[in-house]
DNA sequence: GTTAGCACTCATTATTGTGGAGTGCTAATA
DNA sequence: TATTAGCACTCCACAATAATGAGTGCTAAC
C-alpha cells in the first residue's frame, strides 16, 4: 500500500488536530475539518489504511486516532523541509517573531551582568514563551587557552589567582601557601608564571610545568607547585558544562505527563540536571536542519523523557564557542512554533552575550 | 477544660501515629499503641476533648483524628524544650548524627572548590537524607568593605576589575573603555583607587567617589567615573542573596501534597526560588531554639506552602556571615529528625566551608 | 471514672447501567 | 471503481447504586 497524497492530507491533519486538542480524532472531525470534500466514511477507510502503515493508532476499538511516534516523525519531517524551502520568507511570521525576539531581548536587559545570569534568564523566557520546560546549556570550548594570569595577596596565608582564558573566561581560584611571600617574591612570580604559560593549552601546560619548575628550582618550590596545580586544576573545570532549565512544572499543563510517577521522574531530571548532558548534540547536522535536532519519543537519548519530544538546537557565537538549548513537552508539542523560535534564539544568542 | 498530663500522652501518640502512617488514627489504634492501658471507648472520651480543645480534628464524621496547626504546635514547642535541655546528651543519637554528618563529609569533599557548589551539594544532601525539599541561601554579609581592587588589560578596550571584599568575597567585572590607556596609567589608577577606597563600604563610598573625581578632575575622568560605577554596582550586587534548592521531587512521596496543582505550585515556588527569600529569618530568637524555626502550616511566610511545613535555621561563620537553610516537606514531618540534623549541619557548615 | 455494647455515619470500593462517540462493514449510488 | 449512507457493534466515560468496614458517639453497666 501506497502513502498518496489524500492519504498524507488525511494524516497531516489528524495530526494537526491533535496536537490542539489532545484527544483522539475521529473520522468525522476530519471530514468537516479539512477542505477535502470527503464523508466521513471514506476517511475512516484512510484512516484504517494509515493505521496499517503504521503512522496512527487507536488508544482502543471505539475511539478516534492518534499518531504514532512514525506519524510524528513524518509530519516533522515534512515540516522541516518546508521550513528549509521556506527559509522564513513568510512576513507576517517573521515580524512575529522579531517582536518576538525583541520582547524578549527587553526582558533580558533588564539586569544581566553576567552570562550565568543571561543563560538563566533564556531559559526562563523560552519557558514562559513556549509553555515547555527549557533547558540551556553554557557555551563551551575545545582547547582552553591561557591568557594571563593574575596574582595578588589576599591574607598572609591566602593568594589570590585570577586566571583568564582566550574568549575572556575568567575564573578566581584561592590557594592557601605555607610560605612567606614578599611582595617582590610575588612580582617575580607573576611574571614567571605569565612568560612561561601564556597562550598554552592544558595539555601543553602540564609539560611547559615540569620544564619551568626545573629551571626555577631552589626557592619556593613547594609553592610553584601548589600555584601551577591549582591553575592547572581551575583551568580543567573551566569548561565544565553548567547547564540551566526553567519551566518544569510546565508539565503540569499536559495531561498525559501530569500523573505523579511520569511528573516526578521528568522534574527529576531536569532538577538533577546530570543526564540532560545526553542532549548536547555531538555531531549537528548543520546542512539539513540548521543545527536543530527533533527527537520524538523514544528517539531522545535520555530515558525519562520516553514520552516527551524534545527540540534541540545547538547554537555557536563568534568566537567559536557552542552550546546546546533544549525545549522538552509532550509529543504533541507545537513543533512548528517550537523549531521556529529555537530557529532565530540561536541566531540573536551571540548578539545577545556580546552585548554583556 | 483543662489539657492534662493523659490527655497530653493521648495527644502525642496521635500525632505520633500519624506522622509515621499519614492516615487518620483511631481510639482503638491508640489503645493498644501507647502503654496507657485503656480501652478504646476511653479514648474516645478524651479524644472527643482533645478535639473540643482544637488540637485535633476529624476529616469526616467516621473517621479518625489528624492533627490540627494547633496540636503540631504544641507536639513542637513541646520537642524543642526537651531538645532544648538534653542539649544532645542521648548517646546513641549522638552518635547517629557523627555518623550522618561524617558520610555529609564524605560526599561533598569530592569536588568542592567553590562555595556555590558546595552550598548546592549540601542542599542535594540534607534533601537525600530527609526525604523532604530543601534550599539553603549563601552567606549574607551586612556592610560590605572592599579590601582592594585590581584592573589589568583584557583587551585594547576592556578592562578587568578583580574586586576583593572584606570575607573574601571575590567578584570580576569587565568594563569597557574608550580612552586608551597606557600601562603606566593603569598603575596609577589602580594606586588611586586601592589608596582612595580601601576599607570602605558601600555607603561611604558613593562620598569618596565624589572627592576622588574632584581631586583628580582633568585627565581620565570619564573613564575613572565608568569604573568607580562598576566597582559600586559590583559591590551592591556582591551580597545579592543566592538561593540554592535540591529534593523538589520529594514532595511526590507524600500524597498530601503530590496532586497535580500542589505539586504543581510548590515546585514552581522551589524552582523560581524568588519568593523564599520570606524564609531568611530576620530575628532569630537564639536564646530559645538555637536558631532553629519551625512554621507549621498557615505560620509559614510562603503562601504556596500553606500545606507544608518549614524548618529554617541560621547558620554563621566565624567571620560572621549569616546564611539559612531551610526544610519544606508535609506537615506530618519528621520534625525531631530535621530538627536534629539541621542542628547539626549548622555548626558543621562554619567548617566545611573555611575547608574549602 | 472506666468499659462493653450497639446503632449510626460516611468514605471507599465494587457493581451495574446507560449514553455516546466512533468504528467497521455492507449495500446502494454516481 | 470510488464514494457514500446506513446500521450494528464496541467500549469508554460517567453516574447511580450497593456493599463494606472503620470509627465514632452514646448509653448503660461495672
Amino acid at each position: 500500500m501506497e502513502l498518496d497524497d489524500r492519504k498524507l492530507r488525511i494524516l497531516k491533519a489528524v495530526i494537526q488536530n491533535y496536537l490542539e486538542t489532545g484527544e483522539p480524532v475521529g473520522s468525522r472531525t476530519i471530514s468537516k475539518y479539512t477542505d477535502l470534500k470527503l464523508s466521513s466514511a471514506t476517511i475512516r477507510n484512510e484512516m484504517a489504511d494509515l493505521e496499517e502503515l503504521g503512522y496512527i493508532i487507536q488508544p482502543h476499538t471505539s475511539a478516534g486516532r492518534i499518531p504514532t511516534d512514525k506519524g510524528y516523525r513524518l509530519y516533522v519531517d515534512d515540516m522541516m523541509n518546508q521550513k528549509a524551502e521556506e527559509l522564513s520568507t513568510r512576513e507576517a511570521e517573521v515580524a512575529d517573531r522579531e517582536k518576538e525576539v525583541e520582547s524578549m531581548k527587553d526582558m533580558l536587559s533588564e539586569k544581566v551582568d553576567r552570562v550565568e545570569e543571561l543563560l538563566q534568564n533564556v531559559a526562563k523566557v523560552l519557558a514562559k514563551d513556549t509553555n515547555y520546560a527549557t533547558m540551556i546549556t553554557s557555551p563551551q570550548v575545545k582547547g582552553n587557552k591561557l591568557k594571563f594570569v593574575q596574582l595578588s595577596f589576599l591574607d598572609e596565608d591566602k593568594l589570590l589567582a585570577v586566571i583568564v582564558m582566550e574568549g575572556n573566561l575568567i575564573r578566581n581560584k584561592v590557594i592557601r601557601i605555607q610560605d612567606t611571600l614578599s611582595q617582590e617574591d610575588l612580582l617575580k612570580l607573576n611574571i614567571l608564571l605569565n612568560t612561561s604559560l601564556n597562550g598554552l593549552t592544558l595539555e601543553q601546560m602540564s609539560i611547559a610545568m615540569v620544564k619551568t619548575m626545573e629551571n626555577q628550582a631552589g626557592e619556593h618550590v613547594g609553592l610553584i607547585k601548589d600555584v601551577l596545580e591549582a591553575i592547572v586544576d581551575t583551568i580543567r573545570n573551566a569548561d565544565d558544562l553548567k547547564i540551566y532549565t526553567s519551566g518544569a512544572t510546565n508539565i503540569f499543563k499536559y495531561p498525559e505527563l501530569s500523573d505523579s510517577n511520569k511528573a516526578s521522574e521528568l522534574i527529576y531530571t531536569l532538577e538533577e540536571k546530570q543526564s540532560l548532558t545526553g542532549l548536547v548534540s555531538e555531531e549537528s547536522d548543520e546542512a539539513s536542519n540548521q543545527g536543530i535536532q527533533v527527537y520524538i519519543g523514544n528517539e531522545t537519548p535520555i530515558d525519562t523523557m520516553k514520552d516527551c519530544s524534545v527540540v534541540t538546537a545547538t547554537y555557536e557565537l563568534q568566537d567559536g564557542m557552542k552550546g546546546t538549548i533544549g525545549i522538552i513537552g509532550p509529543k504533541r508539542m507545537d513543533y512548528e512554533k517550537v523549531v521556529g523560535t529555537l530557529q532565530t534564539i540561536r541566531t540573536q544568542l551571540d548578539g545577545m552575550l556580546k552585548k554583556t
